[in-house]
DNA sequence: TGCGGCGCTTGATCTGCGTCAAGGCGGCCG
DNA sequence: CGGCCGCCTTGACGCAGATCAAGCGCCGCA
């Protein structure tokens, strides 16, 4: 492994000038283990792999990385934005990809090893966890099954992903309400009470409407006498209509 | 596991009786090569990989695996759908997911070693590709990079993926369209001629519009003085054009 | 040669959802 | 206490894209 004794200059032990560096509080470490791509490693394992773990604050415009630098951190990102971008030859900036809150960045050519292949820095204020793949790359020798369980996790994570774009693709606004509100029930301790764990405008976004279009579904549902809405708790009144509307939303919407 | 005891008779290495069972093709074994999984994989690896890789056809309704048996393979589909679902205690059947043509599926529960959690059965006429996984388990120990590579290129397919959604969310039909024509230019050997390589309606589907929209919004392209249309060749007049309709699709959309 | 089917196009119409705008309600702070 | 602000709701309106329907060219087949 050449590049390693490239990256003299930028080691992730010493704090960059603009980048607070600390180690992981308990509120990120938590954020970090319900990312698929950990969420399957035992205590063990974990500790070796966060070994040099480090949340970072950045603000905004401050560089992650370089385009040729090599890749030998990967990014959690916890809030803000960062962007991922070229230099055209003929100088513009052309941006390939953004990345939000709960994403990982670099991890795909940490594993292939090399170098960056774009540059990353920070579009708002930012907060990440940045990893040595060092670190991850012991955990995978040192545990010879953990390899095939984190394999095992981005497949699924990979389902879940065709998986809603089929649902956006398809359903309407109605159905994708209605799935979202079984989910949460499903998971209710009581089968006729769910629990809006957010306000309305976040869960409108979640399933991809606007605040407005949710509050006129949820009195659709209402007006029907499937539902009673009180705030964030909505009493269920016909959860079987509720289901039926899943399957053919013609009758409802 | 009680349900373990059920599985008796029907074991994937025993033919079912209405399924051919045949080694792989030249036009399959493309389809193979091109699935995320195996793209980065050496030919020494392939073969290892697919020693045991059967193509097989099934009839609508038949089984390709059940409910906890013991997950010994993983599949391709090629053609076709297949529904994997569960019987739940009052004896409904609930589908977890729908796999369509170029979608791997109980690789998951492969890699994680364990029992198949849902039946799996053909929706329609179906051709799928079989690998036993304990040949992927040996290419994994023969070839030290190998696991990094795959790893490599799953979280390459989460990226692309999760890119996806974003445009799906966010663009017009006009923006998909003319990022998808972009796609298929940056790898077309020539710079002014684009291949569709599938009927308009697939196309379609693939961007998320109906036939007849993807047709109008063929047509203003053309009337735009942007592209010509040929049946599935796209005469590109214009380029730069087109890629400014996607920053600023307002111009046309 | 004629006919039926299929893929594509085009026009007319419908509709779901976004946008804009105007309140209502509760919480926080001066 | 009063005023402001954020969140939610409701109405009016517009538009992108779906749906419905008709027509065209092409191909396979009788």
């Amino acid at each position: 492994m050449l590049w390693l004794r490239e990256m003299t200059g930028a080691h992730p032990d010493r704090p960059a000038p603009a980048a607070a560096h600390r180690p992981l509080d308990d509120l990120t470490r938590m954020q970090v283990v319900q990312n698929y791509l950990f969420s399957q490693l035992t205590a063990d394992e974990l500790s070796t792999v966060l070994a040099r773990a480090a949340a970072r604050q950045l603000a905004p415009g401050d560089t992650v990385f370089r385009q040729g630098e090599a890749a030998a951190h990967f990014f959690l990102v916890t809030s803000g934005q960062v962007r991922l971008y070229r230099i055209s030859p003929l100088g513009e900036e052309k941006i390939i990809e953004l990345i939000g809150p709960g994403a990982l960045f670099a991890e795909a050519v940490s594993f292939m090893g090399g170098y960056y292949p774009v540059h990353a820095a920070a579009v708002d204020q930012v907060r990440l966890v940045s990893f040595a793949f060092e670190d991850l790359d012991r955990a995978l020798h040192e545990s010879p099954g953990l390899a095939f369980r984190m394999m095992g996790s981005m497949a699924m994570r990979i389902h879940g992903l065709v998986n809603e774009i089929d649902h956006l693709a398809s359903g309407s606004a109605g159905q994708r309400l209605v799935y979202y509100l079984l989910d949460l029930l499903r998971e209710a301790p009581d089968p006729q009470r769910i629990h809006l764990r957010a306000p309305k405008n976040v869960i409108a976004s979640r399933i991809g409407v606007k605040p407005e279009t949710l509050s006129r579904l949820l009195a659709r549902l209402k007006d029907a006498g499937i539902l009673e809405v009180h705030d964030e708790w909505l009493q269920v009144r016909d959860g079987a209509r509720l289901k039926a509307v899943l399957e053919n939303p013609s009758t409802l919407f």
